[in-house]
DNA sequence: ATAGTGACTTTAC
DNA sequence: GGTAAAGCCACTA
């Protein structure tokens, strides 16, 4: 039988399980989880890192949408200037995060001379 | 396919 | 120091 019209997409909408799947996704996680205890790291540094150059938007965009889910230090990504970017009650959740780690945040800033994450490390 | 949006970044004022 | 505009990439309607 050649069950053209029948024959299976193999091409379904991904579900939110499967999307937790996506190779980008877990890199960017993966690298994050990375990130060393008492260090933190931009959203465009995390995306070059997971091997995403210029998708430091994607990253907070996965951070918003699975952070819930997958358990990693999303506290320790800031904007390419130290700043907490996330916005309400979450923004003072992250700075008490850091601060336990003995990271100084001060007026929602951290000095990434200071606590900047070295991948070489 | 087009348009709007966002936990971004860089540049210019 | 701060704000504004543009560039950027992926998601959503």
């Amino acid at each position: 039988m050649t069950p053209r019209s029948s024959r299976p997409i193999g091409r379904q909408p991904k579900s939110r399980a499967e999307h937790l799947q996506d190779e980008r996704v877990q890199r960017v996680l993966a690298t994050i989880d990375s990130i060393p205890r008492g260090a933190v790291a931009s959203y465009g540094q995390v995306a070059e890192e997971a091997g995403l150059p210029r998708s430091a938007r994607f990253v907070g965009h996965v951070l918003k949408r699975f952070v819930n889910d997958a358990k990693v230090p999303w506290h320790r990504v800031l904007g390419s200037d130290g700043t907490i970017r996330v916005q309400g009650g979450t923004a003072r959740d992250q700075a008490r995060l850091l601060r336990e780690e003995d990271v100084k945040v001060v007026k929602g800033r951290v000095n990434l001379k200071v606590c900047g994450w070295d991948p070489e490390d």
